[in-house]
DNA sequence: TTGTTAAAGCAAAGATATTTGCTTAAGGTT
DNA sequence: AACCTTAAGCAAATATCTTTGCTTTAACAA
């Protein structure tokens, strides 16, 4: 063999380390704890503080990709009830109960916060708006007529996560009141 | 005379210096600093930093204090055309203008994130719906149909700072097509 | 197994941030 | 103008964070 290529090795320690720095911060995000900094994760993960210093460039980098993690594993499979108005209602309902969570309320915050990637904060978009397509679609299959997803976007999804990040109330007659809306709409043309 | 009430004196030094520190603030938000802690914006606004430790209790609060009176100061004067739908569309437009703007967004992210008291946020929001309300009474002496205030905040200001804070496009048109959206819904029944 | 190497641990040095006691400046009052 | 008081400035002490060179551990390949 010619020449060593060099190989990375994510298995084994790293991978307990990184799984131990990933719950710690979750940990101290759900307590509300408000000086998270490298020493303070690094304490409460059992490892030592240069290991996340030579990781991260720093504290935020860490929180978004933590962040990241924690928003986009959702195990919410897709609604499919054979109805577009059930399907958004469900959906809706099931993302505000998600995302009015304590740890969600504060991930989303940082996600939101300033110094986080702006490629970050798309991939949080991004899978709310394939969900929303695909339910469009089957509605489209079915000859339902149905709001485009830049309205459902705009006018289901934005206000729950506005009303999260603005901590105003969020809750189920609150979805179900923005799908009505929204379906009222449905057919509108666009200019 | 029995005893002396402590007076507190913000005309003069106190005000200036607190002048300064808000000022500094902006122009270190505005040119997308980092590393803003007490010493740094001392160091801008040309100020002790103990002061800075005496006044406020963290960079957060100081932060906080600056964003709500930035957010809160518009100098926007309501629009009142004699129409709904133009009223809505130039409150919207120049909202959006307004908040796209680089400083804008910084603010609004900071008053977003984790530490920021939610009385500050509320004062926000609060003044949007002290607008929203105005234009839907004068609206109503008209005897227009309009939709709820709640429906106006859910479906035109909730998309355009939802957009903002994630980093989606913002613009005139958006606004536009936000105002004919909401105004399909005017009359629709509320559950 | 055994060797190689990426990544973690350790410890000391350096840089920042934060606190604290005291001094000085300047509004506001008499 | 002379005084009292609040708040700012200053400087030294302290705590916390961050970097750095070196050592040790343990995953992976031969």
């Amino acid at each position: 063999m010619p020449d060593r290529v060099p190989t990375s090795r994510p298995g084994g320690r790293s991978g307990r380390v990184r799984t131990a720095i990933y719950t710690a911060v979750g940990e101290l995000m759900g307590e509300g704890v408000d000086k998270i900094s490298f020493p303070v994760i690094a304490e409460r993960a059992g490892v030592n503080p240069t290991t996340l210093y030579r990781r991260w460039d720093d504290v935020n980098a860490l929180l978004e990709e933590v962040a990241v993690a924690a928003l986009t594993r959702d195990g919410e499979s897709l609604p499919d009830t054979g109805s577009l108005e059930r399907d958004l209602t469900e959906w809706a309902t099931l993302i505000a109960r998600d995302i009015t969570r304590p740890e969600r309320v504060r991930y989303l915050r940082a996600m939101v916060s300033a110094r986080v990637e702006i490629v970050s904060r798309c991939v949080l978009t991004e899978t709310r708006r394939e969900q929303a397509a695909e339910m469009v679609r089957r509605a489209g299959e079915r000859g339902e007529t149905a709001p485009t997803v830049a309205q459902i976007l705009d006018h289901v999804i934005a206000p729950l996560y506005y009303r999260v990040v603005f901590a105003l109330p969020v809750d189920h007659d609150h979805a179900q009141r923005l799908v009505g809306d929204v379906l009222v709409m449905a057919g509108r043309p666009q200019p």
